[in-house]
DNA sequence: CACTAAAGCGGAGGTGCCTCCGTTTATTAG
DNA sequence: CTAATAAACGGAGGCACCTCCGCTTTAGTG
């Protein structure tokens, strides 16, 4: 709860950024988010810097690759899925809040289509991306998770990063006409193997 | 077993190719394969065209993005996993030999690395890479789903590229020294959704 | 063999990516 | 307020991607 303040700054441990430093980060931040709903994930890291008036060095120091770039304004996008959450968990039992989180998970994901193309490369170069501390949609599921094999409503042999893991395969084809009832049953699936082993 | 002679070829009904752009294709698999294992799956697509001593837009005729050349790449290197698949099935039960395959799967990518990354955009773009006739891996799974779950040995309401998708999690991270450790998680955790609904 | 149409070739050129480093600016000490 | 210094800027330049189209080669046909 006290770091919830923190959301267009690098990290807390962090030494603050110089003022003007930090005017341009969050201004290609926001562009940037401008930038890729309208012309895809794919849009021009030039034509970001240009339209936030700054040179492409900048940019690329404030962020080394595109998947950076991504991966802050994905950030901001999933607060919302975030704060969630802690009210699913409030209300539900813990392997259905679980599940209804995972539910909205992919429908979150459906708006977000090109995106996914371009995290699941940090998943793999960052394992961390999510599971981090500051990974807010991974405290999220980690919380999620933790209350089911605390409880014993899943079992107890895998933790939150398996379950992301094995969300994975979610991010495949988000085009597709089909693409939702395939999700749907993937979440069903692992939900099932999730409660095969549980109580022991 | 009638198509199993077709390799260096785009596919069965497509006309002939002229001698020489024939002859070029061949080549630059070849060549692409050494490159690829030399270089990483990122080596410049230049590098290949020149060492195979044709012109880039030959390379770019022929394979239209990098993904459809690294995909003929790895579908020659898969045959030997396929050949498997007949083989397995017919010395065990049929989740075993699905389990067991998906084993060998895993393995076998873990070998492969970064063309996973690579294939894994394939697999959104044209979501019948795999599944397709002509996709030797997607048969091969295709016939141990089906065998598991036409005598009931798993749950009926999947097909194989439900499994296929619920597999990519395990092209996730597979550098890290976890990684085959999950993965074999990943597996059981799979087997056990997909036998727990088994038999109605 | 000669000729032709169709198929294929190849590389110049336009675009985006990313690095490197000389110049500019914010901050701090005096 | 001024000077010194560390931080940040920005764009030129080098490289790879990929398209486009004028030129070359092949496979038919008489």
């Amino acid at each position: 709860m006290a770091e919830a303040v923190i959301i267009e700054q690098k990290a807390a441990e962090e030494k603050p950024l110089r003022a003007d430093a930090q005017r341009n980060r969050d201004r290609l931040v926001e562009v940037a988010a401008a930038v890729f709903a309208e012309r895809g994930i794919d849009a021009s890291l030039e034509e970001i810097a240009r339209r936030a008036g700054v040179g492409i060095g900048t940019l690329y120091r404030h962020f080394p690759t595109r998947e950076h770039l991504v991966e802050v304004v994905y950030r901001r996008e999933a607060e919302a899925l975030c704060a969630a959450a802690g009210e699913l968990a409030s209300r539900n039992p813990s392997d259905v809040a679980l599940e209804e989180w995972m539910r909205r998970f992919v429908d979150y994901i459906a708006t977000k289509r090109g995106l996914a193309t371009s995290l699941r490369i940090l998943i793999s170069t960052n394992s961390t991306l999510f599971s981090d501390t500051s990974g807010r949609v991974s405290q999220a599921l980690r919380q999620l998770v933790e209350a089911a094999v605390a409880d014993g409503t899943i079992r107890d042999d895998v933790d939150a990063s398996d379950v992301l893991h094995a969300l994975s395969g979610i991010y495949s084809a988000p085009d597709t006409p089909e693409w939702r009832d395939r999700s749907r049953r993937l979440v069903k699936l692992l939900m099932d193997g999730l409660r095969f082993g549980a109580g022991k």
